[in-house]
DNA sequence: CGTATGACGAGCC
DNA sequence: AGGCTCGCCATAC
């Protein structure tokens, strides 16, 4: 039984600890997918409500939210990680290298 | 089975 | 530094 790449995508996200953010190439380079991002960005998307996935918890490369600046999503999301003690820049960055996730375990 | 889609990424200007 | 283009990949139809 082979897990479809969306619930690998969603099993991997929940191992984001709290504080912490990956990258959807991050991710999807874990899953043997090193050109895979576009997909992993997907299935986040698809995310289904009620799976105890931290979403928010994954942004692109250049340390930013992706999709619409101005979309709600984007805004509840930076919400979120602000709550868990994640600063932004004057550019809406995010400081990979303080609270990029190193998948040390 | 071919085409379109999407919360990306690296490169180039 | 910031913005644009092209390449990549797993599903949907």
């Amino acid at each position: 039984m082979r897990e479809s790449f969306f619930e690998e995508v969603y099993r991997i996200v929940s191992m984001i600890p709290r504080g912490q953010v990956a990258t959807y190439g991050q991710i999807a380079a874990y899953l043997g997918n090193p050109r895979g991002a576009r997909t992993v960005g997907w299935a986040l998307g698809s995310l289904p409500e009620g799976l105890d996935v931290p979403w928010h918890r994954v942004i692109n490369s250049q340390g930013r939210i992706s999709g619409q600046p101005r979309g709600q999503r984007a805004s509840e999301q930076r919400a979120m990680l602000e709550e868990e003690g994640i600063a932004f820049d004057d550019s809406g960055r995010i400081d990979m290298t303080k609270y990029g996730w190193t998948m040390a375990q």
